[in-house]
RNA sequence: GGGUCGUUAACUCAGUCGGUAGAGUAUCUGCCUUUUAAGCAGAGAGUCGUUGGUUCGAGUCCAACACGACCCA
């Protein structure tokens, strides 16, 4: 803390100063009845130099992000939820005893101003003080103006900070929370219903991936955080909500990079009595609508890169890309053996009991996936690693399963869904055997979710799609963390802290 | 988990060959009633990420650790 000492005690002594004064430093007094967008608009006629003839009073609240301060008056900005807008005090106005008041006013005060509007010389619509009020005394100074906040770590640990001097992060969570408001109206005039299914699961099912596990101590029972809600909504079906979506978090217990963190916001949609073909149709559809409505183009780009998301977008089967795209011969893919060895020569791993399905799928993960930079469907997933997608009628090999690709990265994966309980069952039981060593991973037969298909789910077809890559892809983000308020980070270090007794307490729980 | 880079004032950054810790912004004091990175004059502000080591002497060299970024797995 001592490193603070002398701007937090100046700003202390400014503050007692203000309560001698009479002035509270946290009043909630002050209702602003406008915000900056509503003034704007006021002052369009008004000439330099100009003052309102109307003399209409306007109240504003907000924070004040800089100051030039005269002898007898100063300009301030003044930020709200709606924008900026220039403030104007002078001694004159305001009177001896409140200029002493605003001389202790800092950067980062929030405070209210009532006053008329006029453009100074050089044209800038401003408010002229008449009256103002402190509601929040600020102890902190603010970043710098100029540079603002660049270090990512403080932005993302302070994000409220960043929120307040960085316009461009203001501007990518709005996009942020636009493009689900849009994602949700899509599905709504659809007829999907929204839902939320249990975050907290005892059977961690619906993909495969390493759950977090956490403790019901009333119960005392280990449950573990979802990792999809896809078996729920898909009970849902049974339960004849034929349109169900949900937008909610799902945790998964791996690393973290710019693409991945411990949790994600997923959208997952089912849609009885239709197939993986149409939600291609459908996903192409609101994808490029919501990409024209918050950037007013389909053609965009990502980190330097152009991306026409106007549909139709490319479909290729699995097989197909790895013909047009990684230049395998058409003729290896049809020898399985051939294929493994294939695999092998590339330097992939491969479990004992995995298939050609399987190596064909990390072919296609090494060799083609990097490479879809338009978006680009790719269809005819090997059953083998596709435990609830819907077989494909000629050919039992594959699924009617697609994912989508764009920029080199996976953003969405929908199939038919699989809704014969005989199969399902064998496939989770199969996908439990096969687990390998990997305890982590923890598969678990879920016996409900097969009694539920047993009392029979509809044809239906059913997409998750990643809302974080797809915002950081439509609001130009380089990194997940940019587009998740408060990303997960580790516990920040201060050199005054007992750090040695934090890590033994760590150590301890992880025994 | 591995590799590379980074961590110096509240913020943005310099810091040479190892020899008294620097700038701009912000802050404080004075002047200043249309400025907008306002201006002028002056002042204060540092656990150089942490802990060790080498050295007469370490922000600088070495090691370990912490946190972060990027790349790889």
């Amino acid at each position: 803390m001592s490193q603070d000492n002398q701007t937090l005690q100046q700003r202390r002594e400014k503050a007692e100063s203000l309560e001698e004064l009479g002035v509270k430093l946290y009043s909630n007094r002050f209702k602003p009845a406008n915000i900056v967008r509503d003034i704007v608009p006021k002052g369009e006629n008004l000439q330099a130099e100009e003052h309102d003839q109307s003399a209409e009073s306007f109240s504003i609240a907000g924070r004040i992000m800089s100051m030039r301060k005269f002898g007898k008056a100063a300009f301030c900005n003044l930020a709200d939820r709606s924008g900026q807008i220039q403030i104007y005090l002078k001694k004159e106005l305001l009177g001896d005893e409140e200029f002493e008041k605003f001389k202790k006013w800092d950067i980062g005060d929030i405070v209210g101003i009532e006053g008329t509007i006029f453009k100074t010389k050089v044209g800038e619509l401003s408010v002229q003080a008449k009256a103002m009020t402190m509601i929040s005394k600020s102890m902190r100074p603010l970043p710098e103006k100029w540079h603002g906040l660049t270090d990512v770590e403080t932005r993302y640990r302070q994000r409220y900070v960043d929120l307040i001097v960085t316009p461009e992060s203001r501007a990518t969570f709005r996009k942020r929370v636009e493009i689900i408001r849009l994602v949700r109206e899509y599905l709504n005039n659809l007829g999907f219903m929204e839902v939320e299914t249990p975050m907290m699961q005892a059977v961690p099912g619906g993909a495969t991936a390493k759950p977090f596990k956490t403790h019901h101590n009333a119960l005392s029972m280990d449950l573990f955080l979802r990792i999809a809600p896809e078996l729920y909504l898909k009970r849902l079906l049974v339960g004849g909500f034929e349109r169900v979506f949900e937008i909610n978090r799902n945790f998964r217990n791996e690393g973290l990079s710019t693409r991945h963190n411990p949790e994600f916001t997923m959208l997952e949609f089912y849609q009885a009595y239709a197939t993986y073909e149409e939600l291609m149709d459908l996903t192409e559809d609101m994808v490029s609508s919501i990409c024209q409505a918050v950037n007013g183009s389909m053609e965009i780009q990502y980190q330097g890169t152009n991306v026409n998301l106007a549909p139709p977008w490319k479909r290729l089967t699995m097989d197909e890309s790895l013909v047009e795209i990684a230049g395998i011969d058409p003729e290896l893919l049809k020898d399985d053996q051939a294929v493994l060895a294939l695999a092998k020569e590339k330097g992939i791993k491969l479990e004992p009991q995995s298939g050609p399905g399987k190596a064909k799928t990390e072919l296609f993960e090494l060799l083609v996936e990097e490479k879809l930079i338009d978006p680009t469907f790719i269809t005819s997933y090997p059953t083998e690693v596709s435990p609830l997608a819907r077989r494909n009628e000629d050919d039992p090999t594959v699924t009617d399963r697609f994912e989508l690709f764009i920029t080199g990265r996976e953003l969405a994966n929908g199939f038919s869904e699989l809704n014969d309980p005989v199969d399902q069952k064998e496939r989770f039981e199969k996908q439990v055997a096969d687990r390998g060593n990997d305890e982590e991973i923890h598969p678990e037969v879920d016996y409900d979710y097969i009694r539920a298909l047993e009392y029979g789910m509809p044809s239906a077809a059913g997409e998750g799609i990643g809302i974080d890559r797809l915002v950081m892809l439509l609001a130009d983000a380089p990194s997940i963390r940019d587009v998740i308020l408060f990303p997960h980070l580790k516990p920040e270090t201060t050199p005054d802290q007992g750090r040695m007794e934090k890590n033994d307490n760590a150590e301890e729980s992880n025994n």
